[in-house]
DNA sequence: ATTGCTATTGCGAACAACCGCAATAGCAAG
DNA sequence: CTTGCTATTGCGGTTGTTCGCAATAGCAAT
């Protein structure tokens, strides 16, 4: 796959090495659809070599990140949340607040707001890492008739 | 001051009760520039009153923040920043980066934003709790002569 | 003031994520 | 195929944050 060819390039690039169990994360989330945690990753790792070592896990994935090739997202459940970014590239992420779904969006649409930001604070934004909070539509609509009591989902 | 009043009035309206420990806390972030760690404001609360927890603190701020008294911000540090919105209200954080600086920008730049998203996908986003992740001024002109090696302070 | 309901606390333990260090193993040069 | 340099690993321990639970204490009604 592209993936890995492009992973061992950079590694090259930056004087890094590329070891088994580099290969072995990139490999399981290739298998993983959507979003993985730590935990599930590590599992199916560990299934290949026990004596992979978490630590090397969360290592690992830092890297892919540096590398855009995986992004990671907070859904506020107190665990990080991994995918694999190789074919679709980088994307926003809308989270919704309520019923922790993560929808995958264009880049494009910030381009306004990155380029306003840029214009009178000088701040030059980083697309690629923007998470943003708020309601799906269900859960909007839930919320909008029942006005109380805040969603905790 | 008016926070406290506020601070009461939401906690009826919510059934909740208002201590001494909760008094504290909010006491203790009016008296703090900026942004204030967990360590920082637990330091404070501990030397009004030594039996005060910990947790208590966590809860606390947890609960400031929903009534958006209180804002947190991820700066990368793998510590929690808190800052009090009294006066100002909710805003915008431009967090750099590189060098940890965070800018408090009005929530109007996110209009357009807001509105393309309720449109396009029917997200309703909630600014009060965005944090973008980006370079300032500074560091974005350093990073542009060097543009190698990703600075990592 | 007293009472009763229940939100809140402190405590201890759990949890995810991270770090420092000595041992190991990629990788390029000879 | 060796050798040497150093990036990387596994391990153990640490940090920051959260959780469950029994005891405490707000607060409204009597």
């Amino acid at each position: 796959m592209a993936c890995e060819k492009k992973f061992m390039h950079q590694l090259r690039e930056h004087g890094l090495r590329l070891t088994p169990q580099r290969e072995m994360v990139l490999g399981v989330m290739h298998e993983i659809e959507g979003f993985a945690t730590v935990e599930e990753i590590y599992g199916r790792v560990h299934e290949l070599s026990s004596s992979v070592d978490l630590s090397t896990v969360y290592r690992t994935l830092d890297l892919l990140q540096e590398f855009d090739l995986v992004a990671s997202v907070d859904l506020g459940d107190g665990q990080r949340h991994y995918e694999l970014l190789g074919l679709h590239g980088p994307h926003l992420h809308l989270v919704c607040q309520s019923c922790g779904e993560v929808m995958g969006v264009d880049l494009a649409v910030l381009e306004p707001l990155s380029q306003q930001l840029k214009e009178q604070y000088g701040f030059v934004l980083d697309g690629g890492q923007v998470s943003l909070p708020g309601l799906c539509e269900k859960c909007a609509a839930l919320n909008a008739s029942k006005s109380d009591t805040p969603p905790q989902n």
